[in-house]
DNA sequence: GCAGGTGATGTCAGTGACTGACATGACGCT
DNA sequence: AGCGTCATGTCAGTCACTGACATCACCTGC
């Protein structure tokens, strides 16, 4: 088999996710150790942060992944700026089908409970704007539009990632998403 | 005397800010101790973190007073929300004068250097968005509308400050974030 | 002045995140 | 069977951060 599975039971790195999400469910993010996360997953804490940088990046590989697939929406012929944008828009919200709506929710009221995982989240959505940023500028768009419409996106995006995790919602992202942006070019035109 | 000072020479919070930001310039952020900053200003490290929360916060002290100021400028009188974060943007340009571009710039390059610092910078703008967009509601704004807002006057501040510390900037700080909101304005029309 | 209160600081012991160095054991290849 | 590779285990150490308690300057009431 491949070498890229654990000592004995392979899919390490999953299941150090699985055990921290349900620990820190059970006890709060603060409560809980990264030694008894990797003793939950039958790994040493050394394991850990072989497979995590720090014990807050376990609950934010996904959004790493989330980067490629906003980057691979970006369209390539070269457009006004907000359109592109709005284009990676709607390939962000194939993302989150209404299946993944309860495990999203979950995940959001451990990162709610915990200031150092929001400053985390942030972190990942500027680094998300910086890389938008940057494939706009590669296509042509002068600096400073190209920083402003990434920044512009990434907060329709969260906005209407916060209002789609909110209880009782039931539009799909996708709906939300464009009232989002909708309201946002309405506020800024007056 | 007032009961503020330090046991011996008072100003105790000063001498740690200074010392902190004195050491990180020469040595880095990573490659200074919370000791080193404390003897560095004749004090212990107990005494640093009963004034900062943690590390990071040394460098962030002035921009809770920030916050007061921005939300302080928010006009009483309800009128159009981007109309009102305008004028809070307004107020806000009155922080930062030529005199303390130097003095930011410094800071700038600290943090500049230190993922960790970024991190607690953008907490600190989101909280900013928050209070803002909680002014917003306070005055009668729906909430999706003022938490919109909020966002997109704070990427105008955070974008407007980038290029006002960049190397060889001349324009002032107002100059720059009226072309900065003006910039957004039409993209977002687009 | 003198006793007591207050607030900032010092001291000390402890926890937990994170790291470097080295050992070990499973697996694939030859 | 022998060998190299790679994930993991082990161990020692640094440093951020905290709680508990002692100390000392200063202020207040008497």
């Amino acid at each position: 088999m491949m070498g890229i599975m654990g000592r004995w039971q392979g899919g390490a790195s999953e299941r150090l996710r699985d055990a921290a999400l349900g620990l820190f469910l059970t006890q709060g993010y603060d409560g809980t150790t990264v030694a008894e996360i990797a003793a939950a997953a039958g790994l040493t804490e050394r394991t850990f942060f072989r497979h995590f940088a720090d014990k807050r990046e376990v609950l934010f590989v996904d959004q790493d992944e989330f980067e490629r697939v906003f980057l691979s929406a970006l369209p390539d012929d070269t457009g006004e700026p907000m359109a592109m944008i709005v284009g990676v828009l709607d390939g962000a919200a194939t993302l989150f089908p209404e299946e993944r709506r309860p495990w999203s929710r979950a995940r959001r009221s451990v990162i709610a409970a915990n200031v150092a995982l929001q400053e985390r989240e942030l972190l990942k959505m500027s680094s998300l704007a910086v890389a938008l940023t940057r494939a706009l500028t590669a296509r042509g768009v002068d600096a400073a539009s190209a920083a402003l419409a990434a920044e512009a996106g990434v907060t329709v995006f969260r906005t209407s990632f916060a209002l789609w995790v909110a209880e009782g919602e039931r539009r799909t992202f996708k709906e939300i998403q464009n009232a989002v942006l909708a309201r946002l070019q309405a506020l800024l035109v007056q």
